[in-house]
DNA sequence: ACGAGCGTTCGACCACGCTGAACGATTATC
DNA sequence: GATAATCGTTCAGCGTGGTCGAACGCTCGT
């Protein structure tokens, strides 16, 4: 699925490899991007030249950094998305009412990636952030992506990723998977009981464009101890429901 | 100031230029991005292909775009700011009780990066967005960020970018701007009376570190018909010092 | 059927990206 | 305070590979 390019240019994948250094290091130096890019130090301090150059890298006091330069780009992408800017004020007002972690994600390149966390209570800060990547089988959102995505596409990335475990409750077999996504279809909701991690459960709801084709998925999480009992089983997945609808409402009016 | 590489490599600046294609063009095509980045049809797919087997770009039905990894090296590049996380949750707050849109930004190569904005009021859609840039000398946060940094560096900032007039009362004489910025310094906020645009009024104040170095600015802004009399001279100026005092609490520790 | 546009592939040239060695500057160690 | 290690940077030179233009199917609109 990775669609292969016929002619990759080299000194673009040593550009990307020291993006990725930049990344995952914090500051790195000149030497420490050359290794983890695997490359001289001299074809690392061009490369770095080149990006500072260009205002896409600074040298602070304590090494190279990626700049701002990322979040204009990264707004870019995230707002090029069918669902961000309509989805995201119906997002802060759950999250204000409901008093939960509320989430927005879409699938891109058979992965889930959040779009938007927001948490009505500012006081705990966020462990996560947007732009994090996650497994469809085992989060609430990813699964009811998955349940609205043709069946063809569904196996295709469970081919290219597996099914992980995640933690005790993760869904590891692919006929377990199926028949829940059946389910989540039927009853027009999906749940994650604690199989991202331990102690977490989620309720989420698909969003559907015009074309009735699944352009990402809105979900609540909190604490196992807090989502249980009728708020699980109706007050929640009615709730997510009704914001889902107002959502594509909006999504029709552009 | 732009420090220019010794030895640039110039594939690594025509991938750039197809960056900014991709992202000033809604999904365009192979020829468009060509055009645009000033190379052969034959180059840039190359380069667009290499991006897409490393998952930096996707081509959907309509064109290529930025893919969501530009999110997350964004957020990446955001939080190794100083002041992004522990300021965030403040701005929240602050605008959950003014009701007026708050901002968080930093100055970044001589320009100011709006880091973060809230509107405690979520039903107007946010028309303006995180990672943009704007000029210092116009909006409350840049001057009271240029309010705190050494003149000299001030200087070679307006040398670098001028001070290009933005609406009525954007202030584009120098001497006006350093004494503005002399008083900045002594009643300890900025404010921007339509200096950035027609009928936006804001209050400004600066956030400094440990080193009292400035690390960024928060400010409030709506309609100048909303911030008037007592409010801006008194109620904001106060409020937003308060706020100021509590994330630099929070920065010593940690 | 036609042509105009697209995205893609190909061959060939010579720019230029890569490396390794050498440079001063800075810090660490004794 | 001398030595050594490590930093970022520059340089020359080799040979790869990034570049372009032409040519290929293909999907459009006419």
């Amino acid at each position: 699925m990775t669609e292969k390019a016929t002619r990759p240019i080299r000194s673009d994948e040593t550009l990307l490899a020291i993006l990725e250094a930049l990344e995952a290091r914090t500051a790195p130096s000149v030497s420490d991007v050359a290794t983890h890019a695997g490359v001289s130090k001299s074809t690392a301090h061009n490369h770095l030249s080149t990006l500072r150059e260009h205002g896409y890298v600074v040298d602070g006091e304590r090494g190279y950094e990626l700049s701002l330069r990322f979040l204009e780009l990264g707004e870019s992408a995230r707002t090029n998305t069918e669902i961000y800017e309509v989805a995201r004020p119906h997002a802060d007002e759950l999250s204000r009412e409901t008093g939960l972690l509320v989430n927005i994600s879409v699938e891109d390149r058979g992965k889930g990636v959040y779009l938007y966390r927001t948490r009505g209570d500012d006081r705990i800060r966020l462990s996560t952030r947007a732009g994090e990547v996650h497994e469809l089988h085992c989060t609430a959102t990813g699964k009811a992506i998955l349940a609205h995505l043709p069946k063809r596409r569904v196996e295709s990335i469970l081919d290219q990723h597996g099914l992980p475990k995640r933690s005790e409750n993760t869904i590891t077999e692919r006929e377990t998977l199926h028949s829940e996504l059946a389910e989540i279809r039927e009853r027009g909701y999906s749940v994650d009981d604690e199989e991202y991690g331990q102690g977490l459960r989620c309720v989420g709801v698909p969003v559907l464009n015009g074309d009735d084709a699944v352009i990402g998925a809105l979900s609540a999480s909190g604490p196992a101890t807090e989502v249980v009992g009728e708020r699980l089983t109706t007050e929640l997945p009615t709730h997510l429901k009704q914001v889902r609808n107002r959502i594509e409402l909006n999504l029709r009016d552009y």
